[in-house]
DNA sequence: TATTGTTATACTCTATAACTATA
DNA sequence: TATAGTTATAGAGTATAACAATA
């Protein structure tokens, strides 16, 4: 059985190696480099979650951004995301092409685009919420209960 | 007072903005979104660290792991990044190209080279461990130091 | 003047595939 | 056959710069 000729995974499928036998020096210590290595594990969460859909992490933020903020518009979203103008301008453009999101003009701003879900983004989001949550739950479960919130709280003091 | 035509910055250069008034949804109880905003926060330590060298994440990985296993083979150190072989080589190419790194044939296998730190290369990553776990430390002061450690129990608990 | 959307362009990172030398 | 290194190529993501329309 061939792999058919699929072209390119979005990242890294696996989690970051830890190699027995080697010394890590001061990387254990940094916060920055545990930081990297968890988060590429919850990526893989994020990946089975939404396995096949082509939702990558930053489209997911858009989309639930998008979905909680109806009408909020693109230059406001690059900013959420901490993307250019040019980079949110592609996100609707993709997300529109697929009949998730559409483009309504501002009634008291001729120059801004409000984004809205459509029907069918709704659905589809709200699927998605779930099974993104399940997995992020699902993966984090090697932690108590008490220890994930305990993290939660640690990581949005660190994020500032 | 112009900048000058610089090309390209290597990221983001700004914590992701908390947009005030806006809803994040279920963002905000996913570990993997708090997890990246909490790294973007950190990237900032760390490039305030190696500003102006081109030292990235996963060069400065590179280099403490080439200086704390002489020898170690490309492939390794892909898998240690997890990143391919050809990423490694270009990795290897451009500590080379600075002088920083030099690769020695294997004595016991034809194949491989060894990768080790030059004199040059073991003075620049001593100075360059320093700054970094210095502001890995600073922007990581929000927390007390006991936080600091659960965190990084916590990461490298969920990390596997 | 400043901002929104838009387009064109360029760069970084990393993957895949094919090849060679060696194991 | 399997693995290390190498090279060529391609794609995703995102930045900058410029422009038109609107504020």
């Amino acid at each position: 059985m061939k792999r058919p000729p699929s072209p390119h995974r979005p990242r890294t499928l696996a989690p970051i190696a830890r190699v027995p036998g080697l010394d890590y020096g001061v990387l254990d210590e940094l916060l920055g480099y545990s930081l990297r290595r968890a988060q590429v594990a919850m990526f893989l969460a994020f990946h089975a979650a939404t396995r096949g859909v082509g939702v990558t992490p930053p489209r997911f933020t858009a989309l639930v951004v998008i979905g909680a903020n109806p009408g909020i518009n693109q230059s406001v979203l690059g900013r959420v995301l901490g993307i250019a103008r040019s980079g949110a301008m592609a996100l609707a453009d993709w997300f529109e092409a697929r009949g998730w999101v559409e483009r309504r003009r501002h009634l008291d701003d001729g120059r801004a685009w409000g984004l809205h879900l459509t029907p069918r983004g709704e659905t589809l989001v709200a699927a998605m919420k779930r099974r993104v949550a399940a997995e992020d739950r699902r993966r984090a479960a090697v932690l108590g209960a008490g220890e994930r919130r305990e993290l939660l709280r640690l990581l949005n003091k660190l994020a500032g």
